[in-house]
DNA sequence: CCTTGCCTTGAAGTACACATGAAGGTTTAT
DNA sequence: ATAAACCTTCATGTGTACTTCAAGGCAAGG
């Protein structure tokens, strides 16, 4: 497949794949005998993952190490395993801020009048005053909780 | 409170807070007789809600719109509750993508080898999987879900 | 043969979100 | 009174993540 069907196929233009190749977020692209890239389904899924963690935030370069990291089979494992967790921090914490201005969005939604200017404590007190609101619209799914750190 | 404090009280730098206001996501702040800014609680509470959105990945023009709705408490409650809504569905999909991400790293750090390339079939196996494990470590707490959503 | 349509590399341009610098004003301390 | 330590506005610089441009190569069709 040539790179514009990988374009296309990815919703990922032309320039980004390069770019992506150069910058080792996706392996060295396999070329024709006349130079041009052919892309096969691994990189698509590549292509695909780079866009999921671009989309979650996930800058370039942390997005170079965590891919190297991956791909390094070998040895030491605990270092490894050390940077994964430090990412891994990273993002719960991003997923965490993002669910809290969703809570604080679901709540205007539902109440329609200004507490942006809300402290933190008073916020907690929203995140209660909705998750009750959840609870009793889903009828015993309380759980509004993300319970599956380390 | 001058900007310095302000800053320091923030973790926002001076020239961010003076950015700001410039694009409209704090309101105007109050000048003294000389002309320095003179910052209150409210203020500070604006910032903080500010440097949350942009942490959860929200640009500067989105955060802009978002908050001028949050401050028009007049007329055409219909099209900002779509536009509030819209705003909702993005920061979701924000946060489902980084718990994919976050599923994903959680799985490879307690099997610990290449499963990047795993199409989304496959990934769903994965995380039904990492669920499972995670049932087991927390012995009944197997939600793994966010089911706020409308 | 020449246009169309794909491709290549490399360089330069762009948008966003600030950071930094210049030039100057005010209060406080020595 | 002169320096230190704040402040102001306005302009310009910076890093990131691409996009766009320039110059050219290859293959098929009219």
């Amino acid at each position: 497949m040539n790179i514009k069907e990988a374009s296309e196929k990815t919703g990922v233009s032309s320039a980004a794949i390069r770019y992506y190749e150069k910058e080792s977020l996706i392996p060295a692209i396999d070329r024709t005998e006349v130079g041009n890239r052919d892309i096969d389904d691994r990189i698509i899924r590549r292509i695909r993952f780079v866009t999921q963690m671009r989309a979650a935030g996930m800058s370039i370069e942390n997005l170079r190490r965590y891919i190297q990291l991956f791909d390094a089979q070998e040895d030491n494992t605990k270092e490894q395993k050390a940077l994964l967790q430090e990412q891994l921090a990273v993002m719960e914490e991003k997923r965490d801020d993002l669910q809290s201005a969703i809570d604080h969005l679901n709540y205007k939604l539902n109440h329609f009048y200004d507490h942006m200017e809300t402290t933190e404590e008073e916020l907690r007190a929203l995140e209660r005053e909705h998750a009750d609101q959840v609870a009793q619209q889903d009828d015993g799914k309380a759980s509004d909780g993300f319970d599956m750190n380390d």
